[in-house]
DNA sequence: CTTGACAAACTAATGATATTAGTTTATTAT
DNA sequence: ATAATAAACTAATATCATTAGTTTGTCAAG
């Protein structure tokens, strides 16, 4: 009874994820997972590839995962109810689990064609969600970008602890998201140039 | 000769820092600290606390130096010049010290009293940046958040690589902090309540 | 039903790391 | 000069990832 447990990647895999939701990223040991798969430590290595590799298939079953999320909060809303939509499912997923949502923004390995692909779809969520203001291409990057960084700026702060004043988060993240919205319709932002010093 | 190679704590958080601009973060250990200094691992615990101590004074030590960083760029400058300034440096800072930069935003323990105090003495600058602002005392937390989210967003997704498309990283920030400031400005965002659904 | 191939588990061993305990020795103050 | 202190050391332990080699279920072909 005690040989054969019966594991497959999948089943390793998930008991990472819920490893590192119960227990934080940084409790992630090879040890730590066997020993709740009730397996020694090197029989891991018949399903992932060390611990490189199951951080690896962690951070692809995350980036999924969100994008799933992110897809069904989204769907059948446009402009700025769109918005405040991805920005909420993003915001939820990481307050939820810390973890995977680490996860999915630790440094991506820029060769890794599975992991870029994910991270692609994301950004074209982001990029669909930004199409009705009918940005020119180069400003639509812009736009893309300022929005995954708000939004990651803002959830990573929040999840570290950053944010201490006596003001409801709910209504900063709220104000934030608004502000980003006001300024796609405002020519001086989505149009000609502007001349402001930047100190460079 | 060997011994008595006469270090200190300083000395030890200078080398540190050195190694971990040199090799990374995750290169930083003290196996590799007592080497570069010629000196045995265990010696080093008579200086700091183990690696988190060291990773603690680290810490204090980079936010020290982004503080004074910050504090020179913006002094003399109001509005936005003194917004784009404080963006700018937080940026280079990042760029040239990404291992110092992960540093001074890693997961701050909220009972540590001297990073804490750091941390403030950072959101006060953030905070006498917007004051020609005349924002509510609301609304400027909410603006001393958002700014803090947009720089460290896009920051962190620079650095681990996020940012993938042929446009202009220095053009996109600029937009952003623009999108920022010129949203200061607006009644919409600045006063009186907006009415958009969240997804709540 | 037997048997052989395969895969999944195991044990054992190695090397990196952090950490503690206890010892030696240089410096410094009395 | 000497005694106390502090900075270095050696030795040992524990945790972790990893590799090599071995045993043993499982399953399919004869």
């Amino acid at each position: 009874m005690s040989h054969r447990a019966g594991l497959d990647q999948a089943s390793v895999v998930e008991a990472a994820v819920k490893l590192v939701d119960e227990e934080g990223i940084d409790q992630l040991s090879l040890g730590r997972l066997a020993e709740r798969l009730g397996v020694r430590t090197p029989s891991l290595y018949n399903h992932v590839a060390g611990l490189p590799g199951l951080k690896h298939d962690l951070t692809l079953y995350c980036l999924h995962d969100l994008l799933d999320l992110i897809l069904r909060s989204t769907v059948g809303k446009s402009r700025a109810e769109a918005i405040f939509a991805l920005a909420n499912a993003y915001r939820a997923y990481a307050r939820e689990a810390p973890g995977r949502y680490a996860l999915t923004v630790q440094a991506l390995d820029p060769g890794d064609q599975e992991v870029q692909a994910l991270a692609q779809q994301l950004v074209d969520v982001v990029r669909a969600v930004l199409a009705p203001y009918r940005l020119s291409e180069e400003v639509a990057i812009h736009a893309i970008r300022g929005l995954r960084s708000i939004v990651h700026g803002f959830i990573s702060l929040e999840v570290a602890g950053g944010f201490a004043m006596p003001v409801d988060l709910d209504a900063s993240f709220h104000w934030l998201i608004n502000l980003f919205i006001s300024g796609l319709s405002q020519p001086t932002v989505t149009g000609e140039k502007e001349r402001i010093a930047t100190g460079e």
